[in-house]
DNA sequence: GCCACTTACATACGTGGCGTATGTCGAGAC
DNA sequence: GTCTCGACATACGCCACGTATGTAAGTGGC
């Protein structure tokens, strides 16, 4: 009568991260008492250790999952928009939008580096940079913008957006910042674009 | 008889700042006791909250000292260059090699952002960013580069160059990921330079 | 030159969080 | 129906941080 084993077993899991999501997300990741939100989620850190290892294990899982929404994310922006290019553009400047979401910006900018190492390096949580990284090369195929590295140039890129994000959070006025910053890395896109002359 | 007051009050402050140092730089702020290596340094952690309130207060002296240096570096490079450009792209350089420094890399970029915030929001400890914005500002008035906003294209290429650096750092074979990576990078700052036509 | 006071540290203690070893209960295999 | 195994809970030890308290040395006033 109770709910197939495999489904409550993800279940569980799913319960985890989420209450390990909203408590990395909120007081961050050293300050998160696994006690607190397992207990939180009506579960011990039992549960815990058996499905994921350790504090960082599930850090990583929760790294996972946040990773896939926001390649999801991307994905859809590029799908919508009317040329490559703009595509190109509305991804990245959503790549910043959604580094200004704190629940991101906390787990996967800060506490996961911190933790876990470069982002460049993580196994299973890196759509997002593949995402646009793509995107660079159709844009090379096609002519559109002049010969570049892509590894490199996607990387860089990458780097000065989540840098764009970081300063527009910690603004004062984040609102203008947003602006200066979004109209900044515009500009530095533009200059990747082949001259019509 | 003994040494003036003030001077063994310096002393014991450089002491722990350089066993701190040594540790964050090593093994990391978070896995770094301090019992360890104030007893490595020869006090205790009394003097250490007496001198810094806490973990946190340490790091942010070992902070300001890096940045001094690394200010210092930078400024030393540019000044030794023979043109503005040219002191420009080797700032550049010169600040993604230091961030390939483990030391530099692990406490200014890594844990220093995660414990402290985002860099850019850091009290006394910023002085290479400004360095780096005002060779750009340079250029902007001397006519070599395009017309971009300042403050936004600097905060950007930190971003890339920082992120430039973990790449290397994280990298399999550093060396050629080093070449690919400057590479870039100066190809990106090449775009930013007035089109000869 | 003595005394009150401050300052620079050391020592002692409590608390809390992580990881692990051990226990238990329910589900499926046969 | 028993047996085994896996999903979780419970209990324990350890370590590290922060704080409260102690102490000895230095400093200023008279």
């Amino acid at each position: 009568m109770s709910k197939p084993r495999l489904e409550m077993i993800a279940e569980t899991r799913a319960k985890l991260i989420a209450a390990a999501r909203h408590a990395f997300g909120t007081v961050g990741y050293a300050e998160s008492s696994m006690d607190d939100f397992t207990a939180g989620a009506g579960l011990t850190r039992g549960a815990l250790y058996h499905h994921f290892g350790d504090k960082k294990g599930l850090l990583q899982a929760v790294i996972q999952e946040l990773d896939a929404e926001m390649t999801a994310r991307l994905n859809k922006v590029s799908a919508k928009a009317p040329s490559l290019w703009q595509g190109f553009v509305d991804e990245y400047t959503a790549y910043i939008e959604m580094a200004l979401e704190p629940e991101i910006q906390r787990i996967v900018f800060r506490d996961g580096p911190a933790v876990l190492g470069d982002m460049s390096q993580w196994p299973n949580a890196n759509g997002c940079i593949a995402a646009l990284r793509k995107s660079l090369a159709e844009l090379k195929a096609d002519g559109t913008i002049i010969d570049v590295d892509e590894e490199a140039t996607a990387r860089l890129l990458n780097g000065a957006s989540i840098h764009a994000a970081m300063w527009i959070a910690n603004s004062d006025d984040p609102q203008s910042t947003s602006i200066q910053a979004v109209g900044g890395f515009r500009a530095l896109l533009e200059q990747l674009r082949v001259r019509a002359n």
